[in-house]
DNA sequence: GGCCTTACAGTGGTCTGACCACTGATTCCC
DNA sequence: GGGAATCAGTGGTCAGACCACTGTAAGGCC
């Protein structure tokens, strides 16, 4: 690599160029912040047409590894989540049936994080998911809003974690989790005491994690994810019972 | 979308192509296995030319969507969790110290897919955990394949819980646990009575899976991942301790 | 006739060189 | 001195050509 990339046939110009970035990101050869050359220059020192190094640069922005702004230049960048909520976004869209499944995976983080964050939180953390559980108590009549809130106080939640890793599985799978949670909402909303038991779980979730009792906290959780399974479920057979023609 | 792509300015050519490749595959006009048209009729009917077309199609090809065959044709690809891997650990590799916090995400799905395991496993997924684990009591002396069969006792339960979210997710930081799988061995294998406590521990929890006892099966689980920071812990001072020059 | 070889058409891969569009700084004019 | 015009540098796009690979169909050989 000393001299430019020389070797390494058998991959073509792209894959090389390519493979020559992510190695230089992965051994911190190129540093986040910093500026690449032009790529009239880069494509000369490497030795690749300019279109060549394009696809490559392309692709690496793409995947949120190069923030490439006209005019002025290309910029490594610390890659962020958005990249892979795309990814998971359409990587699952592709199995339907899948957002269930998502459910599992929810599962899991949360009640990782939640056991996290009753050793972890701080005091901005609770009254952080505090003020979300309010916004909650006040959208419960809007699927739209009520959705986003519940949503948002999950997030607090696993922010409270303190745990990257969990942060950012967690916002790979966000994209998918409000989508349903708005979904949810517009199934449940009219199911009778769905209104009073929205808010008594998450507020026992929430008077948990204050109280740090990991344990209590999971279990809580759990019940909740579990319930509103129930709610869900009651509410199909409902609507099919009231009108199976529609 | 009828026509083209026509509209959506303020995006580049390029990601409007992009963005009009990964909305078709979302909605399902485009299906895995599929051919595409040539780069040439196709960059006709986007409206672009030929090297804009290229870029978008590499970035899709990178992230996995479309496999791209010298000679053939682009085929529309469901997308596999190569690229996920790819990119947690070279995004993760971003930031030092996180193998730590990637332990917790593995807590996270591992405690959940254990639970599901419990409801779900079927007698040949019992079967090839078991198998794991005798793999696993061959190989204790070695840190090398000792660590792969930790490794691969894992990953079989979390198979068996027969979620395909939380397969792709450990799927995910698979790559960044094989390596910390070998690195612990290296670091514990010495250790007093670590070769008695990795067996047991390892039984016990698949014992629980057997007897399909979720809760026991998350404690035990939890249990020894607890003790298992607490042996390396443990082996960090003594090493420390007994030779403070090396 | 059957098999192997060759030629060809179609496709992705690459290159060149040009021009456009945006950005920021410099310069010029008021 | 402040604002506007200019300009160099950069990414964005394009057209057209040629190379390399693949599969097939035509041709020739046995």
């Amino acid at each position: 690599m000393s001299t430019v990339l020389a070797e390494n046939d058998d991959l073509s110009g792209a894959e090389k160029v390519f493979a020559f970035f992510r190695d230089a990101l992965v051994d911190g050869s190129l540093k986040p912040g910093e500026r690449l050359l032009g790529e009239r220059e880069l494509s000369l020192r490497l030795g690749v047409s300019r279109p060549v190094l394009r696809e490559a640069l392309r692709s690496l922005s793409m995947l949120g590894f190069l923030d490439i702004r006209h005019g002025k230049g290309a910029y490594v960048r610390q890659a962020d989540i958005n990249v892979l909520s795309d990814f998971f976004t359409f990587s699952l869209a592709q199995q339907p049936d899948i957002l269930d499944d998502v459910m599992q995976a929810r599962i899991a983080i949360e009640c990782q994080a939640i056991r996290l964050a009753c050793e972890r939180a701080t005091e901005t953390d609770l009254k952080h998911i505090g003020s979300r559980l309010t916004q909650l108590m006040d959208t419960l009549h809007d699927p739209m809003d009520g959705g986003a809130a519940d949503f948002a106080f999950h997030q607090a939640i696993v922010e409270a974690s303190r745990s990257e890793a969990l942060v950012t599985l967690y916002g790979a799978i966000g994209e998918l989790l409000r989508r349903s949670h708005v979904q949810r909402r517009e199934v449940t909303v009219s199911e009778p005491g769905i209104v009073d038991y929205l808010v008594e779980a998450h507020r026992e979730v929430f008077l948990s994690i204050v109280e740090r009792d990991a344990d209590a906290a999971d279990r809580k959780l759990r019940d909740h994810f579990a319930i509103g399974d129930e709610f869900r479920r009651r509410s199909l057979i409902s609507a099919f019972t009231r009108r199976p023609q529609t």
